[in-house]
DNA sequence: AACATATTTAACCATATGGTTAAATATGTT
DNA sequence: AACATATTTAACCATATGGTTAAATATGTT
């Protein structure tokens, strides 16, 4: 009987796999909202937490999360620490996505090779 | 001050968005496994849980989860629910990620001319 | 009907997550 | 030095998550 080792994390602290640290921090719509403004460019914490309602260390908090997925960085530009998007996190999840991109290809041309025997059917 | 609405459930028991949804179910490593045995073909439920070491309940759990995000579905076979992976949340996770391809294909670019013009020097 | 097989549900538990407010820290300005 | 601005840390809290074991349910076989 074969057995997957999924994790391969020896101490009880358990640290993640990177994979899992991007999915869940791209598993929360504010943390979604704040990468999509940081697309835009790079901004500060403050204006980065302005459109949400929701305290300023609640916003730390969600970066802390962007952070250790590696999804943003942040400098130091006087009192202000800037964040960036960074792009690796984003092209692990693209690698993942290609597994089964196939799969869902195949599907979306099974669907085409219907439609086009029911348009083929119509036109008889 | 503009005020983004991030998620539009107006119940307190606050239905999260299906992004949100399919993310989750994504970071598990357990989950991705069992997607990776999935894109293999259908399969019961009791074949889904042996390479794990966890109890069948827990399987359960993660193929609700998976379930729950449209990731899976499950029909019946005499005693077995055959779960089958389905395709359109990982579409749906393509589209988000497409809105940032360019961000990282760009950085990519950079880098290239940057290797480019090591190169160029190198042969100077 | 009784038993077997496959799976789920219920009740429980420890830890993680996402928020809060109050206080601390880092840097810049007067 | 004192104050202002930007951000983080600490302590706390409610709910979600991922696991457990025991019992229930659905279907097939004898």
């Amino acid at each position: 009987m074969v057995k997957y080792v999924v994790n391969n994390a020896s101490n009880l602290t358990m640290t993640a796999d990177q994979l899992s640290n991007i999915f869940s921090a791209l598993a929360d719509p504010t943390r979604r909202a704040i990468l999509a403004r940081l697309a835009l460019g790079e901004t500060s914490v403050n204006e980065l937490a302005a459109p949400f309602e929701m305290s300023l260390p609640a916003v730390t908090k969600h970066l802390k999360v962007l952070q250790r997925a590696g999804l943003i960085s942040q400098s130091r530009q006087a009192q202000s620490r800037p964040c960036k998007l960074e792009a690796k996190p984003l092209q692990e999840v693209a690698t993942f996505l290609a597994q089964y991109q196939q799969f869902w290809e195949q599907r979306l041309d099974q669907l085409d090779s219907y439609l086009l025997s029911l348009n083929l059917k119509e036109n008889e």
